[in-house]
DNA sequence: TCAATTCCGGATCGTTCGATCCAGAACATC
DNA sequence: GATGTTCTGGATCGAACGATCCGGAATTGA
């Protein structure tokens, strides 16, 4: 079908990685409607409607376009071709590395952009909030896959140490917006690392691979 | 020097505590003058301004309130009766009991009321990242003198390890607000004091009082 | 009793918020 | 060129924002 009528005066895909900077940068009732129109190209008010219905709908899209490029970070964390142990170290050093890259804000849109606010936002915060479950439930599963493939101690506090790799990805957000630099993140994943390691179960090799050591 | 005039009609105390539980749970931006006035009890806008100058200025209290209460579980972390462990164990304990305690909002104040924002909490977002680079610093205190008394490896990565502590008590907030259970974080801690159990120098007992282990 | 002082209720300020409306412009189809 | 469709500029909406102003009420000290 082809599409009839006046054609769109702006771009609607670089529209929404603006929407997306705006909204990780200030968070979403910190961003205005005002701003988001001058940062795509001072659209009018009507355009604006038009193309994206609300600001929550702009929301919802702008957080699923950073889902699906700079948060692709996480995505290690749950690739099945990776051990447990190396999809959260993926997890980790990627998040790190990118919320302390240059060219756009720092830390993480799903930790930082709809935490806490007035209550009309609540939206917004449900979304971000059903990703940290999802990737809290992803850590968790990780630690219990390689408790079970005999790679960790069998008697670990799985919860304790899952809560742990999460709290710290969480905290990361901060961090790199306070401007703790990245060598120091890293090196903090380093150290989370070298906890799992010592839980390490002695003189076994686990393979990246089976899922049961044998 | 006593009091002339007309006293006041709401109990001030009383109102900067509600301020503090309201900015706690909706941050700076998130908590309009309108519903600051109704937790004090209904009173007018004139009675508001003429008791706290602006919203800012509110603000600067209520952080403050918050420092000198719930915050004071922070205090452990300077306390120069305990070990550099200690210290770290009984902040991230009380922090973690705290934050996930009932009668108040969950997480803290200092590390989400002020994070993100348009711009105009600009003084608030400056009062709680200097509060937030004081525990850092303090934190990195610690984990240095560890090292310095022979507690710790001389071999150690001090930024990488406090660091991770930091991260986790920063992480903490938001999993507290995510409604991860108290047990749970609590357990985090315990895996994160792991690590520095794992680091430490084998065959020596380091008494809480020496600064420098003979 | 009467100033001086301080606070209060309530109206109001100008601005910004997210969102809507309308007349007209720009395109495709016939 | 007529018609239908979609988008645009610009005015505008009602509500909420932080903040100010004023007339009067409530207190103290003279």
């Amino acid at each position: 079908m082809v599409r009839t009528g006046r054609p769109r005066g702006f771009d609607r895909d670089e529209a929404v990685q603006e929407a997306m900077l705006l909204f990780w940068e200030h968070g979403f009732e910190g961003t205005s409607l005002d701003r988001l129109r001058r940062a795509m190209g001072g659209i009018s008010s009507a355009s604006f409607y038009a193309a994206f219905s609300s600001k929550q709908s702009l929301y919802r899209e702008a957080l699923q376009r950073y889902l699906s490029s700079h948060g692709q970070v996480m995505a290690a964390l749950r690739d099945p071709a990776l051990s447990p142990r190396r999809r959260i170290e993926q997890a980790l050093r990627g998040s790190a590395a990118m919320q302390t890259e240059a060219g756009h804000p720092g830390g993480c849109m799903v930790a930082l952009s709809a935490t806490i606010g007035s209550g009309e936002d609540a939206e917004a915060r449900a979304l971000t909030e059903a990703e940290r479950a999802s990737n809290r439930q992803a850590i968790a599963a990780c630690v219990r896959e390689a408790v079970e493939s005999g790679e960790l101690d069998a008697d670990i506090d799985v919860t304790g140490l899952s809560t742990l790799l999460e709290g710290l990805l969480i905290g990361l957000s901060i961090q790199a917006r306070d401007g703790v630099p990245a060598t120091a993140i890293d090196a903090a994943v380093t150290a989370a690392l070298s906890a799992w390691d010592s839980h390490r179960r002695p003189g076994i090799q686990p393979s990246p691979k089976r899922k049961r050591g044998g």
